[in-house]
DNA sequence: GCGATTTTGTGAATGCCTTCACAAAGGCGT
DNA sequence: ACGCCTTTGTGAAGGCATTCACAAAATCGC
């Protein structure tokens, strides 16, 4: 959250460059951006369950967040709701893949098939939500030419080739650290302008390339640190023990909490 | 990173209560804490490649941040640096181990052993960065009972039990989505207090537990939505197609661009 | 010693995001 | 047809976070 946001500062500098040329129709906000694939999940979820309508506020609690910031958020697509009403779910949903630009069905080259790199190439989550594997890549020997998936694993030397046959934007990057720059390189050389590295390391790129990073041990070094704050020094906050020792950061008092089931019938 | 930060909102509301409370000795930002985790990598790396000292402006750029922000994160730990010279690598790396909680090598329990799972649990960086994952967890009765890195798999109707023996305040679920929430509760019941959740769900928690969602499936929405603008729309902005269509969000003169190798020799 | 030089630490300014609060809009019952 | 009630969409306010820019501190060369 928290955390990996930090590379995308790359993308989020040039937001007023963007907003000079054209306000486009849309400048949505980087925030906003992250949390519309939350709601476009609520909402596949509550599309599967026969729910025709949606408030934001119900919506709003399904994603866990605060109905305000929802329907700021979905302002900046356009005006889809009716008010007194709420929220038509097969509009709404269209309206959201639209703007993530998930018609396309993209595909996104797996670089790295380790034991990571294995999971996340049989991860289902990302074929049910626009996005297909068409290129396996890696450097041992012992697995170059296997076939995983359906897909026949590459050696990283091809990774240039592979790349523009299939026409590959944005890939997945699951090497160790020490070769992530190497493959990042190729990867942008060879025309990737997205990627997402699992890699725990800092990747350098080119201006018009974006790079998210999901760093797991920084994820459980985040929470040890709230949770050594909670538990951790009873010393300083005798009675805040109580109020704060648990709800510490952060507890929004309408958002969170025990979702309100909300009229609607909600998913899971 | 934005992204499946959203969750972690449930921590941050609270912020004011506590500095109400107290200011503590240090009440750090939430976006200095996702940082520290980055700079204390870095700082390792440096460590064994025997750098002993180092200026903002590099660690900055080993990090990938800006060093106005690198120094303003530091300084909410203390005061660690000697104007005219740097940082000491050693003191540095050492303050944030102890601000992040980490000196105390933290056990955590993983749920879920699919795929994913099974990637966590022989994943090396939770070791060597202050975590010792000490309790495996399924409900799948082919896998309870086997044994794995040296741990056998507990079957879910025992998390109580195992977490409480192990004193366990970390866990990471990785079950199915359709799981997930009656793990958490599971987990919350038996006294956990934070939890990384990579199951692609809202996890409803009570406040004084913390969640992070890692969301695979929408970093990758993410990223395809700046794919989306970067080569995108032709259709709307002709003019803008040249600006925005190649060079697009990049083209910051100063920010991002190729990060200055830095005097200090860096490690990777 | 002492000035030149480097680099930290931080007030102040700016900008982004969230939250509040309410007017406008639309359905519904009578 | 008309007012009531619900819910959206959004200006305005407030809070964080980032960035700027510079004074204070400390080393180094002479």
């Amino acid at each position: 959250m928290i955390a990996q946001r930090e590379q995308l500062n790359a993308v989020g500098e040039h937001a007023d460059q963007r907003s000079v040329t054209a306000t486009d129709q849309r400048s949505i906000p980087e925030a906003t951006v992250a949390r519309l694939a939350t709601y476009l999940r609520a909402l596949i979820d509550m599309g599967e369950c026969g729910v025709a309508t949606v408030s934001s506020e119900s919506l709003a609690a399904a994603a866990g967040v605060n109905s305000a910031k929802l329907r700021k958020d979905l302002s900046y697509l356009g005006s889809y709701g009716v008010r007194g009403v709420g929220y038509e779910v097969s509009v709404l949903t269209e309206q959201i893949h639209k703007t993530l630009g998930l018609h396309q069905n993209r595909a996104v080259a797996l670089i790295g098939l380790g034991h990571l790199g294995q999971a996340l190439a049989g991860y289902a989550g990302f074929a049910s939500r626009g996005f297909r594997i068409s290129a396996l890549i890696d450097a041992h020997p012992k697995l170059v030419g296997t076939r995983l998936r359906g897909l026949t694993v590459q050696h990283v030397d091809r990774l240039d080739e592979v790349v523009k046959r299939e026409n590959i934007a944005i890939a997945v990057v699951a090497v160790p650290a020490a070769a992530a720059q190497d493959v990042c390189d190729r990867l942008v050389s060879a025309g990737v302008t997205s990627i997402l590295n699992f890699a725990p390391t800092v990747l350098n790129v080119p201006p018009h390339v974006d790079v998210r990073k999901v760093d797991l041990a920084a994820e459980l070094q985040i929470l040890s640190f709230h949770d050594n704050r909670k538990a951790g020094r009873p010393d300083c906050l005798p009675d805040a023990a109580a109020s704060v020792g648990t709800g510490a950061i952060g507890a929004d008092p309408a958002a969170i909490t025990a979702k309100p089931v909300s009229k609607v019938a909600m998913a899971r």
